[in-house]
DNA sequence: ATAATTTTTGACTTCAAGTCAAAATAGTTC
DNA sequence: GAACTATTTTGACTTGAAGTCAAAAATTAT
Protein backbone atom coordinates (compact mmCIF):
# COMPACT_ATOMS: atom_id res chain seq x y z
CA UNK A 1 0.00 0.00 0.00
CA UNK A 2 1.74 3.16 -1.02
CA UNK A 3 -0.17 5.43 0.35
CA UNK A 4 2.13 6.79 3.27
CA UNK A 5 4.73 7.02 -0.23
CA UNK A 6 2.16 9.44 -2.10
CA UNK A 7 1.53 11.18 0.37
CA UNK A 8 5.37 11.87 1.12
CA UNK A 9 5.99 12.56 -2.44
CA UNK A 10 2.71 15.16 -2.48
CA UNK A 11 4.52 16.46 0.45
CA UNK A 12 7.88 17.35 -1.56
CA UNK A 13 6.07 18.53 -4.47
CA UNK A 14 4.35 20.79 -2.17
CA UNK A 15 7.34 21.89 -0.46
CA UNK A 16 9.53 22.23 -4.03
CA UNK A 17 6.72 24.92 -4.82
CA UNK A 18 6.76 26.69 -1.78
CA UNK A 19 10.56 27.03 -2.92
CA UNK A 20 9.84 28.30 -5.82
CA UNK A 21 7.68 30.71 -5.16
CA UNK A 22 9.71 32.23 -2.18
CA UNK A 23 12.85 31.82 -4.56
CA UNK A 24 10.81 34.56 -6.95
CA UNK A 25 10.22 36.75 -4.17
CA UNK A 26 13.66 36.82 -3.03
CA UNK A 27 14.88 37.39 -6.55
CA UNK A 28 12.52 40.04 -6.49
CA UNK A 29 12.69 42.21 -3.42
CA UNK A 30 15.48 40.07 -1.12
CA UNK A 31 15.29 38.96 1.94
CA UNK A 32 14.05 41.62 4.19
CA UNK A 33 11.48 42.17 2.07
CA UNK A 34 10.13 38.45 2.04
CA UNK A 35 6.88 38.34 3.59
CA UNK A 36 5.55 35.15 4.34
CA UNK A 37 1.82 36.33 4.57
CA UNK A 38 2.00 37.09 0.95
CA UNK A 39 4.02 34.38 0.34
CA UNK A 40 1.03 31.99 1.48
CA UNK A 41 -0.99 33.74 -0.40
CA UNK A 42 0.40 33.64 -3.52
CA UNK A 43 0.82 30.07 -3.14
CA UNK A 44 -2.81 29.48 -2.30
CA UNK A 45 -2.29 27.91 1.21
CA UNK A 46 -2.15 29.38 4.91
CA UNK A 47 0.77 30.78 6.60
CA UNK A 48 0.13 27.97 9.09
CA UNK A 49 1.01 25.46 6.10
CA UNK A 50 4.34 27.39 5.92
CA UNK A 51 5.31 26.53 9.61
CA UNK A 52 4.44 22.99 8.91
CA UNK A 53 7.29 22.82 6.05
CA UNK A 54 9.79 25.24 7.60
CA UNK A 55 10.66 26.35 11.33
CA UNK A 56 10.94 29.66 10.52
CA UNK A 57 11.14 32.29 7.48
CA UNK A 58 15.11 31.46 8.06
CA UNK A 59 14.58 28.04 7.67
CA UNK A 60 12.97 28.41 4.17
CA UNK A 61 15.51 30.78 2.74
CA UNK A 62 18.19 28.37 3.46
CA UNK A 63 15.91 26.15 1.78
CA UNK A 64 16.21 28.31 -1.46
CA UNK A 65 19.98 28.38 -1.16
CA UNK A 66 20.54 24.70 -0.79
CA UNK A 67 18.79 24.29 -4.29
CA UNK A 68 21.16 27.23 -5.60
CA UNK A 69 24.01 25.32 -4.07
CA UNK A 70 23.28 22.22 -5.84
CA UNK A 71 23.01 23.88 -8.91
CA UNK A 72 26.68 25.58 -8.33
CA UNK A 73 27.80 21.80 -7.35
CA UNK A 74 26.46 20.51 -10.98
CA UNK A 75 28.64 22.98 -12.62
CA UNK A 76 31.23 22.74 -10.59
CA UNK A 77 31.71 18.70 -11.35
CA UNK A 78 31.17 19.56 -15.18
CA UNK A 79 34.34 21.54 -14.35
CA UNK A 80 35.98 18.69 -13.05
CA UNK A 81 35.28 15.79 -15.63
CA UNK A 82 36.24 18.34 -18.21
CA UNK A 83 38.81 16.76 -20.48
CA UNK A 84 41.61 19.49 -20.29
CA UNK A 85 44.39 21.12 -18.49
CA UNK A 86 43.97 21.48 -14.98
CA UNK A 87 44.00 25.37 -15.13
CA UNK A 88 41.56 25.19 -17.66
CA UNK A 89 39.50 22.70 -15.55
CA UNK A 90 39.66 25.55 -12.47
CA UNK A 91 38.76 28.23 -14.41
CA UNK A 92 35.48 26.43 -16.29
CA UNK A 93 34.44 26.25 -12.15
CA UNK A 94 35.11 30.11 -12.22
CA UNK A 95 33.13 29.99 -15.51
CA UNK A 96 29.99 28.11 -14.13
CA UNK A 97 29.95 30.49 -10.98
CA UNK A 98 29.80 33.21 -12.78
CA UNK A 99 27.23 32.01 -15.11
CA UNK A 100 25.27 30.76 -11.89
CA UNK A 101 25.45 34.68 -10.62
CA UNK A 102 24.06 35.75 -13.80
CA UNK A 103 20.81 33.39 -13.89
CA UNK A 104 20.35 33.85 -9.91
CA UNK A 105 21.99 37.27 -9.10
CA UNK A 106 20.51 37.50 -5.61
CA UNK A 107 22.18 33.51 -4.80
CA UNK A 108 25.32 35.29 -3.77
CA UNK A 109 23.72 37.62 -1.31
CA UNK A 110 21.38 35.08 0.03
CA UNK A 111 24.33 32.32 0.64
CA UNK A 112 26.13 35.44 2.55
CA UNK A 113 23.20 35.44 5.01
CA UNK A 114 22.44 32.57 5.58
CA UNK A 115 25.72 31.81 7.06
CA UNK A 116 25.39 34.79 9.12
CA UNK A 117 25.43 33.62 12.73
CA UNK A 118 21.72 35.65 12.89
CA UNK A 119 19.95 33.54 10.19
CA UNK A 120 21.89 30.43 10.48
CA UNK A 121 21.08 29.49 14.31
CA UNK A 122 17.36 29.85 13.38
CA UNK A 123 17.37 27.21 10.93
CA UNK A 124 16.66 23.12 11.38
CA UNK A 125 19.52 21.28 11.93
CA UNK A 126 18.68 18.74 9.11
CA UNK A 127 18.38 21.71 6.34
CA UNK A 128 21.99 22.58 7.95
CA UNK A 129 23.61 19.57 7.45
CA UNK A 130 22.16 19.15 3.90
CA UNK A 131 23.63 23.19 2.83
CA UNK A 132 26.73 21.84 4.38
CA UNK A 133 26.88 18.49 2.30
CA UNK A 134 25.93 19.96 -0.88
CA UNK A 135 28.64 23.21 0.05
CA UNK A 136 31.26 20.43 0.88
CA UNK A 137 30.19 18.92 -2.67
CA UNK A 138 31.52 22.06 -3.81
CA UNK A 139 34.69 22.48 -2.54
CA UNK A 140 35.33 18.48 -3.30
CA UNK A 141 35.46 19.34 -6.79
CA UNK A 142 37.77 22.06 -6.65
CA UNK A 143 40.30 20.04 -3.67
CA UNK A 144 40.09 17.42 -6.48
CA UNK A 145 41.47 19.64 -9.51
CA UNK A 146 44.10 21.61 -7.12
CA UNK A 147 45.27 17.93 -6.53
CA UNK A 148 45.36 16.78 -10.05
CA UNK A 149 47.21 20.24 -11.25
CA UNK A 150 50.03 19.12 -8.54
CA UNK A 151 49.68 15.50 -10.16
CA UNK A 152 50.48 16.90 -13.30
CA UNK A 153 53.11 18.97 -12.78
CA UNK A 154 51.35 21.97 -13.57
CA UNK A 155 51.21 23.51 -10.37
CA UNK A 156 54.46 23.55 -7.49
CA UNK A 157 53.00 22.92 -4.23
CA UNK A 158 56.70 24.33 -3.05
CA UNK A 159 55.88 28.02 -4.71
CA UNK A 160 51.90 28.28 -3.47
CA UNK A 161 50.49 26.64 -0.84
CA UNK A 162 46.87 24.78 -3.21
CA UNK A 163 44.99 25.10 0.13
CA UNK A 164 45.94 28.88 -0.22
CA UNK A 165 45.52 29.45 -3.68
CA UNK A 166 41.61 27.59 -3.41
CA UNK A 167 40.83 30.74 -0.57
CA UNK A 168 42.13 32.98 -2.96
CA UNK A 169 39.87 32.01 -6.14
CA UNK A 170 36.77 31.84 -3.67
CA UNK A 171 37.50 35.94 -1.90
CA UNK A 172 38.01 36.96 -5.19
CA UNK A 173 34.69 35.45 -6.46
CA UNK A 174 32.73 36.39 -3.24
CA UNK A 175 34.50 39.91 -3.14
CA UNK A 176 33.85 40.66 -6.86
CA UNK A 177 29.86 39.39 -6.04
CA UNK A 178 29.90 41.55 -2.83
CA UNK A 179 31.39 44.40 -4.34
CA UNK A 180 28.89 44.03 -7.56
CA UNK A 181 26.09 43.91 -5.04
CA UNK A 182 26.57 46.64 -3.12
CA UNK A 183 25.04 50.42 -4.09
CA UNK A 184 28.43 52.63 -3.02
CA UNK A 185 31.45 50.77 -3.76
CA UNK A 186 30.69 50.56 -7.97
CA UNK A 187 30.78 54.19 -7.77
CA UNK A 188 34.78 54.71 -7.43
CA UNK A 189 35.40 52.90 -10.50
CA UNK A 190 37.05 55.66 -13.25
CA UNK A 191 36.11 53.23 -16.02
CA UNK A 192 32.92 51.91 -16.65
CA UNK A 193 34.50 48.20 -15.81
CA UNK A 194 34.09 47.18 -12.25
CA UNK A 195 35.30 44.82 -9.92
CA UNK A 196 33.04 41.68 -11.44
CA UNK A 197 34.01 42.83 -15.14
CA UNK A 198 37.52 42.18 -14.04
CA UNK A 199 36.92 38.83 -12.10
CA UNK A 200 38.50 36.59 -15.00
CA UNK A 201 41.81 39.00 -14.86
CA UNK A 202 41.65 38.84 -11.31
CA UNK A 203 41.67 34.77 -11.70
CA UNK A 204 44.57 34.67 -14.39
CA UNK A 205 46.79 37.02 -12.26
CA UNK A 206 46.37 35.41 -8.89
CA UNK A 207 47.35 32.10 -11.10
CA UNK A 208 50.10 33.72 -12.81
CA UNK A 209 51.36 34.47 -9.44
CA UNK A 210 51.13 30.93 -8.13
CA UNK A 211 52.83 29.75 -11.72
CA UNK A 212 50.06 27.33 -12.75
CA UNK A 213 50.73 26.33 -16.37
CA UNK A 214 50.09 27.35 -18.82
CA UNK A 215 50.57 30.83 -17.67
CA UNK A 216 48.75 33.32 -19.28
CA UNK A 217 51.49 34.34 -21.35
CA UNK A 218 51.45 30.95 -23.04
CA UNK A 219 48.16 30.68 -23.78
CA UNK A 220 45.07 33.07 -24.62
CA UNK A 221 42.57 32.80 -22.06
CA UNK A 222 39.87 34.76 -23.61
CA UNK A 223 39.78 32.21 -26.37
CA UNK A 224 39.54 29.20 -23.43
CA UNK A 225 36.51 31.03 -21.97
CA UNK A 226 34.87 31.07 -25.37
CA UNK A 227 35.67 27.27 -25.83
CA UNK A 228 34.96 26.07 -21.90
CA UNK A 229 31.32 28.39 -22.56
CA UNK A 230 30.59 26.19 -25.85
CA UNK A 231 31.86 22.86 -24.54
CA UNK A 232 30.53 23.07 -21.07
CA UNK A 233 27.62 25.61 -20.80
CA UNK A 234 26.36 26.11 -24.09
CA UNK A 235 22.74 25.62 -23.64
CA UNK A 236 23.12 27.81 -20.45
CA UNK A 237 24.40 30.65 -21.55
CA UNK A 238 21.96 30.34 -24.34
CA UNK A 239 18.96 30.46 -22.31
CA UNK A 240 20.56 33.69 -20.58
CA UNK A 241 19.33 36.39 -22.57
CA UNK A 242 16.29 35.15 -24.74
CA UNK B 1 25.62 84.95 22.29
CA UNK B 2 27.11 81.37 21.94
CA UNK B 3 23.58 79.52 22.93
CA UNK B 4 22.73 77.78 19.43
CA UNK B 5 26.84 76.52 19.31
CA UNK B 6 26.51 75.12 22.65
CA UNK B 7 23.31 73.28 21.76
CA UNK B 8 24.99 71.95 18.58
CA UNK B 9 27.98 70.65 20.57
CA UNK B 10 25.36 69.06 23.08
CA UNK B 11 23.68 67.75 20.26
CA UNK B 12 26.81 66.27 18.95
CA UNK B 13 27.97 64.70 21.81
CA UNK B 14 24.88 62.97 22.61
CA UNK B 15 24.70 61.74 19.20
CA UNK B 16 27.83 60.61 19.46
CA UNK B 17 26.59 58.71 22.56
CA UNK B 18 24.16 56.84 20.77
CA UNK B 19 26.05 55.46 18.04
CA UNK B 20 29.15 54.49 20.30
CA UNK B 21 26.31 52.43 22.40
CA UNK B 22 24.98 51.18 19.42
CA UNK B 23 28.37 50.18 17.99
CA UNK B 24 29.12 48.12 20.99
CA UNK B 25 25.63 46.35 21.02
CA UNK B 26 26.44 45.73 17.25
CA UNK B 27 29.59 43.96 18.14
CA UNK B 28 28.17 41.80 20.81
CA UNK B 29 25.42 40.72 18.76
CA UNK B 30 24.90 41.77 15.13
CA UNK B 31 22.47 43.32 13.32
CA UNK B 32 19.11 41.70 13.56
CA UNK B 33 19.52 41.76 17.44
CA UNK B 34 20.17 45.25 17.65
CA UNK B 35 16.80 46.49 19.61
CA UNK B 36 15.94 50.20 20.16
CA UNK B 37 13.78 49.82 22.92
CA UNK B 38 16.77 48.35 24.33
CA UNK B 39 19.42 50.92 23.33
CA UNK B 40 17.06 53.80 24.56
CA UNK B 41 17.26 51.88 28.05
CA UNK B 42 20.99 51.86 27.80
CA UNK B 43 21.64 55.82 26.85
CA UNK B 44 18.87 56.70 29.34
CA UNK B 45 16.55 58.31 26.93
CA UNK B 46 13.53 57.50 25.61
CA UNK B 47 13.34 55.66 22.23
CA UNK B 48 11.53 58.54 20.53
CA UNK B 49 14.82 60.94 21.25
CA UNK B 50 16.61 58.10 19.48
CA UNK B 51 14.40 59.21 16.57
CA UNK B 52 15.27 62.67 16.67
CA UNK B 53 18.70 61.72 15.84
CA UNK B 54 18.64 59.10 13.28
CA UNK B 55 15.50 58.51 10.86
CA UNK B 56 15.42 54.91 11.22
CA UNK B 57 17.86 51.68 12.66
CA UNK B 58 19.36 51.73 9.34
CA UNK B 59 20.10 54.87 9.28
CA UNK B 60 21.80 54.44 12.69
CA UNK B 61 23.51 51.55 11.78
CA UNK B 62 24.78 53.22 8.92
CA UNK B 63 25.97 55.88 11.64
CA UNK B 64 28.22 53.69 13.10
CA UNK B 65 29.51 51.79 9.70
CA UNK B 66 30.63 55.75 8.68
CA UNK B 67 32.54 56.11 11.57
CA UNK B 68 34.53 53.01 11.05
CA UNK B 69 35.12 54.24 7.49
CA UNK B 70 36.55 57.00 9.08
CA UNK B 71 39.25 55.25 10.86
CA UNK B 72 40.00 52.92 7.40
CA UNK B 73 40.48 55.96 5.87
CA UNK B 74 42.84 57.06 8.47
CA UNK B 75 44.67 54.12 8.09
CA UNK B 76 45.05 54.35 4.58
CA UNK B 77 46.14 57.84 4.41
CA UNK B 78 48.91 57.08 6.58
CA UNK B 79 50.22 54.36 4.47
CA UNK B 80 49.46 56.64 1.24
CA UNK B 81 52.14 58.99 3.30
CA UNK B 82 54.44 56.34 3.96
CA UNK B 83 57.93 56.90 2.51
CA UNK B 84 58.73 53.71 0.94
CA UNK B 85 58.23 51.76 -2.29
CA UNK B 86 54.64 51.45 -3.73
CA UNK B 87 54.45 47.91 -3.27
CA UNK B 88 54.71 48.46 0.47
CA UNK B 89 52.37 50.99 0.59
CA UNK B 90 49.86 49.55 -0.70
CA UNK B 91 50.50 46.32 0.94
CA UNK B 92 50.36 48.79 4.11
CA UNK B 93 46.81 49.65 2.91
CA UNK B 94 46.28 45.77 3.36
CA UNK B 95 47.87 45.83 6.45
CA UNK B 96 45.57 48.73 7.45
CA UNK B 97 42.65 46.78 6.62
CA UNK B 98 43.26 43.78 8.75
CA UNK B 99 43.99 45.58 12.07
CA UNK B 100 40.55 47.23 11.65
CA UNK B 101 39.00 44.03 11.59
CA UNK B 102 40.67 42.60 14.30
CA UNK B 103 39.61 45.87 16.16
CA UNK B 104 36.19 46.10 14.97
CA UNK B 105 35.40 42.60 13.78
CA UNK B 106 32.16 43.39 13.14
CA UNK B 107 32.96 46.20 10.60
CA UNK B 108 32.94 44.38 7.49
CA UNK B 109 29.69 42.45 8.07
CA UNK B 110 28.52 45.81 8.38
CA UNK B 111 29.92 47.83 5.30
CA UNK B 112 28.17 44.81 3.55
CA UNK B 113 25.08 45.37 4.90
CA UNK B 114 25.03 49.13 4.60
CA UNK B 115 25.51 49.01 1.13
CA UNK B 116 22.28 46.63 0.22
CA UNK B 117 19.33 47.91 -1.39
CA UNK B 118 17.00 47.30 1.71
CA UNK B 119 19.30 49.08 4.29
CA UNK B 120 20.50 51.75 2.19
CA UNK B 121 17.31 52.50 0.80
CA UNK B 122 16.17 53.60 4.51
CA UNK B 123 18.72 55.56 5.39
CA UNK B 124 18.90 59.42 5.52
CA UNK B 125 19.93 61.36 2.27
CA UNK B 126 23.21 63.02 4.09
CA UNK B 127 23.80 60.50 6.15
CA UNK B 128 24.40 58.32 2.80
CA UNK B 129 26.41 61.49 1.14
CA UNK B 130 28.64 61.50 4.59
CA UNK B 131 29.63 57.40 4.05
CA UNK B 132 30.09 58.11 0.39
CA UNK B 133 32.87 60.75 0.57
CA UNK B 134 34.34 58.78 3.49
CA UNK B 135 34.85 55.41 1.54
CA UNK B 136 35.39 57.78 -1.66
CA UNK B 137 38.71 58.79 0.45
CA UNK B 138 39.52 55.47 1.44
CA UNK B 139 39.90 55.04 -2.47
CA UNK B 140 41.35 57.61 -3.04
CA UNK B 141 44.31 56.78 -0.97
CA UNK B 142 44.66 53.72 -2.92
CA UNK B 143 44.42 55.18 -6.53
CA UNK B 144 46.94 57.64 -5.52
CA UNK B 145 49.40 54.48 -4.44
CA UNK B 146 48.78 52.91 -8.30
CA UNK B 147 49.49 56.08 -9.85
CA UNK B 148 52.51 56.69 -7.76
CA UNK B 149 53.94 52.54 -9.02
CA UNK B 150 53.54 53.43 -12.93
CA UNK B 151 55.05 56.77 -12.54
CA UNK B 152 58.00 55.31 -10.48
CA UNK B 153 57.89 52.58 -12.79
CA UNK B 154 57.53 49.51 -10.40
CA UNK B 155 54.61 48.49 -12.33
CA UNK B 156 53.41 48.30 -16.08
CA UNK B 157 49.94 49.38 -17.04
CA UNK B 158 50.32 47.27 -20.56
CA UNK B 159 50.58 44.41 -18.06
CA UNK B 160 47.54 44.60 -15.69
CA UNK B 161 45.69 47.81 -15.49
CA UNK B 162 45.75 49.24 -12.40
CA UNK B 163 42.27 49.56 -11.87
CA UNK B 164 41.65 46.32 -12.25
CA UNK B 165 44.77 45.71 -9.31
CA UNK B 166 42.53 47.65 -7.29
CA UNK B 167 39.08 46.13 -7.22
CA UNK B 168 41.51 42.11 -7.50
CA UNK B 169 42.61 43.50 -3.62
CA UNK B 170 39.89 45.11 -2.66
CA UNK B 171 37.71 41.53 -3.63
CA UNK B 172 40.69 39.41 -1.95
CA UNK B 173 39.75 41.47 1.58
CA UNK B 174 36.27 41.51 1.26
CA UNK B 175 35.82 38.29 0.42
CA UNK B 176 38.01 36.92 3.07
CA UNK B 177 36.47 38.48 5.57
CA UNK B 178 33.55 37.60 4.59
CA UNK B 179 34.13 33.45 4.58
CA UNK B 180 36.39 34.11 8.22
CA UNK B 181 32.51 35.56 8.88
CA UNK B 182 30.38 32.55 7.84
CA UNK B 183 29.38 29.50 9.90
CA UNK B 184 30.34 26.62 7.28
CA UNK B 185 32.63 27.94 4.83
CA UNK B 186 35.51 27.62 6.97
CA UNK B 187 34.69 24.04 7.94
CA UNK B 188 36.04 23.08 4.58
CA UNK B 189 39.96 23.70 5.20
CA UNK B 190 42.22 20.83 5.67
CA UNK B 191 44.52 22.36 7.22
CA UNK B 192 44.05 25.03 10.19
CA UNK B 193 44.76 28.14 8.20
CA UNK B 194 41.80 29.73 6.35
CA UNK B 195 40.49 32.27 4.27
CA UNK B 196 42.00 35.10 6.07
CA UNK B 197 45.25 33.94 7.66
CA UNK B 198 45.81 33.40 3.56
CA UNK B 199 44.99 36.97 2.76
CA UNK B 200 48.34 38.40 2.74
CA UNK B 201 49.76 35.25 0.60
CA UNK B 202 47.30 35.94 -1.55
CA UNK B 203 47.61 39.36 -2.14
CA UNK B 204 51.08 38.99 -3.10
CA UNK B 205 50.49 36.10 -5.82
CA UNK B 206 48.12 38.71 -7.41
CA UNK B 207 50.63 41.51 -7.17
CA UNK B 208 53.56 39.08 -8.35
CA UNK B 209 50.55 38.50 -11.42
CA UNK B 210 50.74 42.13 -11.70
CA UNK B 211 54.57 42.10 -11.89
CA UNK B 212 54.39 44.83 -9.08
CA UNK B 213 57.95 45.51 -8.45
CA UNK B 214 59.79 44.18 -6.26
CA UNK B 215 58.36 41.21 -6.60
CA UNK B 216 58.37 38.65 -3.76
CA UNK B 217 60.52 36.50 -4.94
CA UNK B 218 63.62 39.66 -4.65
CA UNK B 219 62.37 40.79 -1.13
CA UNK B 220 60.95 39.24 1.80
CA UNK B 221 57.37 40.56 2.47
CA UNK B 222 57.33 38.71 5.92
CA UNK B 223 59.90 41.18 7.03
CA UNK B 224 58.62 43.69 5.50
CA UNK B 225 55.11 43.44 7.02
CA UNK B 226 56.63 43.63 10.37
CA UNK B 227 58.81 46.43 9.49
CA UNK B 228 55.37 48.36 8.14
CA UNK B 229 53.42 47.01 11.44
CA UNK B 230 55.82 48.86 13.45
CA UNK B 231 56.49 51.86 11.49
CA UNK B 232 52.58 52.90 10.83
CA UNK B 233 50.56 50.77 13.47
CA UNK B 234 52.74 50.23 16.39
CA UNK B 235 50.24 51.75 19.03
CA UNK B 236 47.02 49.93 17.43
CA UNK B 237 49.13 46.26 17.53
CA UNK B 238 50.30 46.91 20.88
CA UNK B 239 47.02 47.66 21.82
CA UNK B 240 45.07 44.64 20.21
CA UNK B 241 46.22 41.91 23.03
CA UNK B 242 46.02 43.43 26.38
C1' DA C 1 7.76 85.95 36.64
C1' DT C 2 5.96 84.73 32.42
C1' DA C 3 5.63 83.76 27.68
C1' DA C 4 7.80 81.38 23.69
C1' DT C 5 10.45 77.77 21.93
C1' DT C 6 12.72 73.55 21.91
C1' DT C 7 13.43 68.95 23.63
C1' DT C 8 11.88 64.81 25.56
C1' DT C 9 8.81 61.26 26.35
C1' DG C 10 5.06 57.74 27.43
C1' DA C 11 1.56 55.84 25.25
C1' DC C 12 0.09 54.55 20.94
C1' DT C 13 -0.17 52.35 16.06
C1' DT C 14 1.46 49.18 12.71
C1' DC C 15 3.34 45.28 10.76
C1' DA C 16 5.10 40.80 10.35
C1' DA C 17 6.72 36.43 12.62
C1' DG C 18 5.24 32.71 14.89
C1' DT C 19 1.49 29.63 17.63
C1' DC C 20 -2.43 26.77 18.47
C1' DA C 21 -6.94 24.76 19.10
C1' DA C 22 -10.44 23.63 16.27
C1' DA C 23 -12.21 22.54 11.65
C1' DA C 24 -11.67 20.08 7.47
C1' DT C 25 -10.00 16.40 4.96
C1' DA C 26 -8.26 11.79 4.09
C1' DG C 27 -7.72 7.06 5.42
C1' DT C 28 -9.24 2.76 7.91
C1' DT C 29 -12.36 -0.64 9.77
C1' DC C 30 -16.46 -3.02 10.18
C1' DG D 1 -21.06 3.45 3.31
C1' DA D 2 -21.28 4.81 8.20
C1' DA D 3 -18.53 5.52 11.97
C1' DC D 4 -14.31 6.14 13.79
C1' DT D 5 -9.21 7.60 13.66
C1' DA D 6 -5.32 10.12 12.06
C1' DT D 7 -3.48 13.74 9.55
C1' DT D 8 -3.51 18.21 7.43
C1' DT D 9 -4.98 22.80 7.15
C1' DT D 10 -6.37 27.05 8.81
C1' DG D 11 -8.33 31.45 10.94
C1' DA D 12 -7.75 33.84 14.74
C1' DC D 13 -4.58 34.82 18.09
C1' DT D 14 -0.11 36.35 20.65
C1' DT D 15 4.26 38.54 20.64
C1' DG D 16 7.81 41.69 19.71
C1' DA D 17 9.95 45.45 17.76
C1' DA D 18 9.88 49.63 14.59
C1' DG D 19 8.15 53.87 14.18
C1' DT D 20 4.71 58.09 15.45
C1' DC D 21 2.76 61.89 17.91
C1' DA D 22 0.52 65.00 21.05
C1' DA D 23 1.38 66.51 25.38
C1' DA D 24 4.64 67.32 29.18
C1' DA D 25 9.04 68.98 30.70
C1' DA D 26 12.86 71.79 30.24
C1' DT D 27 15.20 75.64 28.44
C1' DT D 28 15.65 80.31 26.68
C1' DA D 29 14.02 84.99 25.84
C1' DT D 30 11.38 89.02 27.25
Amino acid sequence: MGVTERKERERQLREELFIAEADLMLAENGYLALNLDELAKQVEYSKATLYNHFTSKEDLVLAVTTKHMQTRGDYFERANLYQAPSRERIFACGIGDRLLSRQLPHSFSLSQLVCSPSIWSKCSAPRQKLFESREERVFAHCSKILYDAVAQNDLDPQKADPEQITWGLVSLSKGSHLINNSLTLEQHSTSERSALDYLFDNYHLLLDGAQWRPLSSEVDYRNIEQKIREDLFSQEFAALNP
